[in-house]
DNA sequence: AATGAATGAGCATTCATTCAT
DNA sequence: GATGAATGAATGCTCATTCAT
């Protein structure tokens, strides 16, 4: 049963995940996402009474999977620069995989719908990285700038990176791509000579 | 008469911006806005015979507005990295003294009412800033990565700057944050050292 | 033109008060009124903006008239007995004409919809009753109790007699009942003898 | 078993008469009545198939405990004033001790819901009461008009009483209230004098 | 018999767009 | 050209009822 539930819930997420980012939210409708979820209108509205808590819910979702796939590895490297490049690296490698997610996580951010609770709740996961810039700074390694900021810095270069590449078709330079746009990043960043 | 239908295109411009910004796209009615024009609902589709279209004119306008102050004083700078700096600064003052236009641009950038041909005409405004990027990377003073994505990263970090600004009310060290920022983004693009 | 708005708004009340008596309010879709009414679903929306605004616009024209036809003739009447048998004959010939404004008004009284200022608004049109009972008791010809419970309890024995006669098809019989109930109720409530 | 069942049955129409009077019948879902009485919501249409059978069962129940409230005590009087002066104050009393009952009643019967056969089965209750005025006419006593008439017009009177009673908080002249509107109520309806 | 998840028809209301005046 | 009343398709959400467990 509660196995059913939750192949419920994920099934009508990832088809939220899917048609809100084909044709944003206030263009797709809930029977639609029900219907591509495979279960009945009101079904939907079980496990999330609102569109918007389904919107919410969405968004969380998303940017867990985005964190995730952010952090893969991580523990293999040992130096600071080594570890932001990994975390550049597989920023823009699951963008170019899950351009959708990427997308709906972008759409959400400039809409009504984030409540403070659902953006607090999200940052979470992201700790690791904040915690990261902290040291950094503490050790005299990154430029001592209001650190909110190098974080949304980095966020929004990686974003525009990836959203060159799918743009322009660049899938087969991306290595470069990554390696090219870190560097820049890291001299920004990085204090010293 | 020509006169006064340009009022009338403009007055329902204006309406849209500021109402679009305030409540989004698909929660303003364009009842609403011909309303907020001074015009009867039905004039509102003499001049721009769908929603849509509205929309699409109105971010037109934005962004021609936003390259406008962009380049404000520009001639007035001789090097490329006084340019830069210039147009760093103008950037993000104009963003912090319009932030309803700002979000309505984001806002509209992740939505799904762009056309290529909107993106296109919008670009054009923006043609001095590539040149001067294209100048820097031909003289080798800037990075020679793929420009476009110079270009866009630029924007980013710009516009991440601004957000933490109006976010944290930190409106008071805002010289200091230009600075500060444009010499980490300069650190990062610019060769050599 | 305001004779169009003014014959939809007629034409929607009709069409409500007709739907309303015959199948109740919460089963009577707005659809089904405005398509009663000859007029698009919309619009019924421009005329009464919400569902409960329609039913208690409803509720006041029918009460308007019902007091309306209570009153039909009173001035040629000059003894209160004389006055009182008038208003107690007009009612029931007028519950017996339009049983289902009757119907429709009972049914309103006993739902949640009533607002107090639908029903203050309503009671205006009563005056002419409560002055002629205050008279009467001022004047010693009616019983001295509660001037509010007289006043109900005239309604509800009057809308019995209706009652009684519609349900059992006695119309042939009206005039007796009218006058066999009214010296029922003339004795209960006049002092004296 | 059969215990149970009865116990369920009983818990169902408690919930639903609570329910209904505090909430209207089309304001009440079935599946508040089911928790309310502590059931699952498949099991409410094991006992009632339908909400419209659960409904005049309730009717049928409410019915039934207001008859007995009424005839209480009756035995002990034995002239017909008596006897009727004690069914109108007994009515009086019960009408202020369950004003939701009561107005289930009322609401009950200016509703679509009501089916002859609920109307007939729960009239049966009140035989007492019509046998009364039967035999009040056969004697003399009572004014020779339709007796359904006369059995209406007595409740619709009673029931003015009590709302005034409980619109107005004057519960302090209860006493005064029964006696004053019976002896209205009793020169009315009795022959002569 | 009991449960409660699933169903999907039904409904109030909104709003882009049209068109008679 | 301008007006704004009229249109009716579209949508989020509810709820009586069913049925697999």
């Amino acid at each position: 049963m509660s196995d059913s539930a939750h192949e419920k819930r994920e099934a009508i997420i990832n088809a939220a995940l899917k048609l809100f980012t084909e044709r944003g939210f206030d263009n797709t409708p809930t029977a639609l996402i029900s219907q591509e979820a495979g279960v009945a209108t009101g079904t939907l509205f079980r496990y999330y009474p609102t569109k918007e808590e389904l919107i919410n819910s969405t968004y969380i979702i998303a940017k867990n999977r985005f964190a995730a796939a952010m952090a893969r590895g991580l523990e293999e490297e040992t130096t600071l620069e080594a570890r932001l490049r990994r975390i550049w690296g597989n920023t823009i490698r699951w963008g170019l995989e899950s351009p959708q997610e990427l997308l709906f996580l972008e759409q959400f951010l400039s809409s009504p719908y984030i409540t403070k609770i659902t953006e607090e709740e999200a940052m979470k996961k992201f700790a690791f990285l904040t915690e990261l810039i902290e040291e950094g700074i503490a050790e005299g390694k990154l430029r001592d700038i209001h650190r909110g900021l190098i974080f949304d810095m980095l966020f929004s270069a990686n974003r525009a990176v990836i959203k060159k590449i799918l743009t322009h078709g660049m899938q087969d330079q991306t290595d470069m791509l990554i390696e090219g746009s870190f560097e820049l990043v890291w001299s920004g960043l990085s204090k010293s000579q």
